[in-house]
DNA sequence: GTCTATAATACGATAGAC
DNA sequence: GTCTATCGTATTATAGAC
């Protein structure tokens, strides 16, 4: 077994936090070298350019998305599905309240002037979107694109409020009112 | 009729603009001069600081925000209050899937670093709750701070994800699905 | 692969002439 | 009040020794 140094891990750990916390233009390279306890002039060796660690956050958040997601597949139920996804927030209410949605407000961030890594940041949200859309057409519901929007925006949302209102409380009652929904909701058709 | 030079109008408009589409910090004081054109040294005549202009930008919001919240409690119907006031996204369609909600999306980074400043813009969100509120209360909802949060989370959701979705159709189908909501929603009580 | 030193640039802010 | 020139600093990125 070959001991490879973990050092672009710890980079990539440090990025994905600070990004969170301070926004990615804010962090500095100096901040997450510092951050990773690795000197400043290294970072390079891992990595291009400061969007390419950018870009790297953001594939380790698909890859986070993507495995959550496919575990809430295991239930049969689409509706049990959904009710699980919002266990991610339900578990993440502090740091919601404390620095906004990870995906969100990076998306907010980036989108103000358009990037390739914006539009990478930007599938995060739409891939979410696709997914619970999904659900919602398997329950048999033909209105899946509207409920899908309704409950992503519900998510992102409470993010911006609970982050501006610095109330974690605000989570908790939209989780709490978007699993009532999902579990009073129609299982078939409109309505 | 003393006529003195718009110039501090001409820098706070650009200001308003540029910070809507680029952000606070992305926006550089030269940009703000060059679109108001106005020479970079002349600026710190009329502000102290980037973070000065910023303070009479979200001042300035404020006043617009209150006066268009004024404009709606015209209506004597709590309920006609806050249909009215989906008014203001809904014009706002294309800027909202272009560059996000102003207030919401300047939150979002200013609280990525706690200052006085982030603290004023959070005012201006914590205002709209604190009014639409206000109007459920009006309307005998005894669940109104709910109902309140679950307006202005879905009226800042549905900027999130109009923005990275870069559809401004996301905005007409929310506006549209919580008229529906207001129209049909019980007077009285709870449920 | 690792690290120090530094180049290159961008930006907020100021000095000082007019 | 207005404007040019510029200072000081922060930050991305590179050069080059080890």
């Amino acid at each position: 077994m070959v001991r490879v140094s973990d050092k672009r891990e710890r980079l990539l750990g440090a990025a994905r936090d600070l990004i969170h916390r301070h926004g990615f233009k804010p962090t500095t390279l100096a901040d997450i070298a510092r951050a990773s306890d690795v000197p400043l002039g290294n970072v390079y060796y891992y990595f291009k350019t400061k969007d390419d660690i950018a870009a790297a956050v953001i594939h380790g958040r698909d890859a986070e998305l993507r495995a959550f997601m496919e575990g809430c597949q295991r239930k049969t139920d689409p509706r049990e599905r959904l009710i699980a996804y919002l266990e991610m927030p339900a578990t993440s209410r502090e740091a919601i309240a404390a620095y906004g949605c990870p995906v969100g407000s990076l998306c907010q961030e980036l989108d103000k002037d358009p990037s390739p890594l914006a539009q990478q940041a930007n599938t995060l949200l739409a891939t979410q979107l696709g997914w619970v859309t999904e659900q919602f057409r398997a329950m048999g519901r033909n209105d899946a694109e509207d409920l899908g929007v309704q409950l992503m925006t519900s998510l992102q949302g409470m993010s911006v409020l609970a982050n501006a209102l610095a109330d974690p409380t605000v989570v908790d009652r939209e989780v709490a009112r978007l699993r009532a929904w999902l579990t009073t909701l129609s299982p078939i058709g409109e309505i």
